[in-house]
DNA sequence: GTGAAAGCGCTAACAC
DNA sequence: GTGTTAGCGCTTTCAC
């Protein structure tokens, strides 16, 4: 591996002066300097950063901690976070959970380590995922931003406006006529699913529409639960006229039980969807849903990591809103007109 | 922060021995080894990983550059690398490409610079984006594995069996009777996409049925060229009784371009798709489609990787084939019964 | 403008 | 078994 001591030598000056070129920290005579950097090109040097890393105590590297990346909104996210991340030269770290409620520690712990300059959670608050969260666990955290969850005093929170969306959702319903609007939600101990949930209870109360239990099932954002939810909620109330499941798969399974009840969607059932995965537009009949722009949640994130990462470097308190609130967009389709 | 330093002045011993109790590398008493744990528990401390590797010449990490993540194989496949990695004791750096084909020599150049001990291309071929990889440049370069990519001398490749795959979905639509089996292909410039095309046609020529080109468009992967592809198969073939849609979203996109024709699925024509994204059970009719098992995929390139980077180690040359394919399962269901 | 030397936090010889 | 020391590859004073 070469190093810069094998440059120095072949550019004939010192350490110091490749760093100083390298760096662009100090000026350089044009006349060495171009020396140097064919000596970098002539023998393929690339700088050690981990060397540099131990010197400026800065790894130019931030850590993502996500999870269910196999589903859209998660894997969004994470593109997002790269794309900014990879804008303001960061690295990226990623690790897995395999569950939003696994244990953190042994992550953290490695992420420590390495020193990363700040952490992302893209993992979704979940019961009490959030309990080893302490004021004094926090002192001796790097700078961290969490995402999909509610806002914290002391804890800077990015996420997209569930009860923004879900109210966009609700009464678009009640605009097009529906008066026995059911949902079918996604698990309660999600704080997103309760969130959305909420604001269906509310919007409905608003407008003046009923909200009782026999309109309310509770999925596991599986398109078999969206099924399984429509089912009850035909049974328990033939006359419902319009459905909110809680994201695109489970308005998917509410689909296929609406077909096989002989509910005509949008005559008899309206339905709505949540996340606008791309298939939701191909969906028999296209689905109503709500576009969240979680790239831009995970941009915005890294944005907000950054301006704290610089803050604490140069030691200054952070400025600005903790949390950032994106707002979701309707999309209107065939299954709700 | 903590330093080693620091811990050993706790615990009254050298740095020397505290390294020793950490890295288990060499026997320590077991009086010093406890108070050397308990200092390391007080003080919270966290050895410094970019240190200790500056001085093993490796950096326990990999890297993955990927594309894509939005979609559910390229995702399922860095999960499955992210498991890997995790279980092998790796950090996994995440670098994504916008595209297939942007060029590559900024982020080479990065994982270059953070030394990391191995890479693996979650990039699929396409075009000639793999014309940067030459002997002379491999040499200079750490371990890697590539995905999704023709076999190549020199080339460690794992990746899943695209031909297999392609073959028994044809195979299983001519063994339920089917005799004009048309084909929306990928973009033909990407290998998955001329594999699978390259496996009808020689499938359908074993079996004795017709390959014209009028049953053979070319989609982009997306539903809305599925739903263009079948309306153009129909157009030119009207006896057309069955299409293989080279994945999910335009075997979806083909399901409605159908059902706007008026021909029943599967009555009037079968269609099966590729990729088992988790929504195509819940499709309008349940789609039969080929399983890949991307995270094995991803898991096996991993191991690869590893075995290579321990030969490179220990300067020893790498056993075992160099090439992986694993083979994908045909999932039966009602759109082709 | 450039070189020499110290040191970031750790491990590995080498002593004892 | 444990301490001492050199040094991994780089940046950064401090001289000149």
């Amino acid at each position: 591996m070469i190093t810069i001591k094998d440059v120095a030598k072949r550019a004939q000056v010192s350490p110091g002066t490749i760093s100083n070129v390298l760096t662009g920290k100090r000026r350089v005579s044009e006349l060495t300097r171009s020396r140097v950097l064919s000596a970098v090109e002539e023998l393929g040097y690339h700088p050690n950063i981990l060397a540099r890393s131990l010197i400026n105590r800065r790894s130019e590297t931030i850590a993502v901690v996500a999870t269910g990346l196999e589903y859209f909104g998660p894997s969004q996210t994470v593109v997002g976070i790269e794309q900014e991340s990879h804008d303001l030269g960061y690295f990226l770290m990623l690790s897995l959970l395999y569950q939003p409620d696994s244990p953190v520690e042994m992550a953290l712990s490695a992420l420590l380590g390495r020193r990363v300059d700040g952490i992302i959670w893209a993992v979704p608050e979940v019961s009490d995922n959030r309990k080893w969260i302490t004021p004094e666990r926090l002192e001796h955290l790097p700078p961290m931003v969490f995402l999909s969850m509610a806002p914290r005093p002391g804890l800077t929170v990015v996420a997209a406006d569930n009860r923004g969306g879900a109210t966009q959702a609700v009464r678009h319903l009640a605009d097009t006529g529906r008066r026995t609007i059911g949902v079918i939600t996604g698990p309660l101990h999600w704080w997103e699913a309760r969130e959305r949930c909420d604001a269906w209870v509310e919007t409905m109360r608003q407008i003046g529409l009923p909200t009782d239990d026999s309109l309310q099932v509770e999925g596991n954002w599986s398109a078999a639960s969206g099924e399984q939810g429509l089912r009850r909620l035909l049974t328990l109330r033939p006359d419902i006229d319009a459905v909110f499941a809680c994201n695109d798969q489970m308005a998917l399974g509410a689909l296929r039980a609406a077909h096989a009840a002989g509910r005509r969607v949008p005559e008899d059932l309206a339905v709505v969807g949540y996340d606008n995965i791309p298939e939701a537009a191909y969906f028999q009949p296209p689905l109503t849903t709500v576009y969240q722009g979680m790239i831009e949640v995970g941009r915005a994130a890294v944005r907000k990591l950054h301006t704290m990462i610089e803050a604490e470097h140069d030691g200054y308190a952070v400025a600005g809103p903790l949390n950032t609130l994106l707002s979701p967009e309707l999309m209107i389709r065939e299954s709700s007109r």
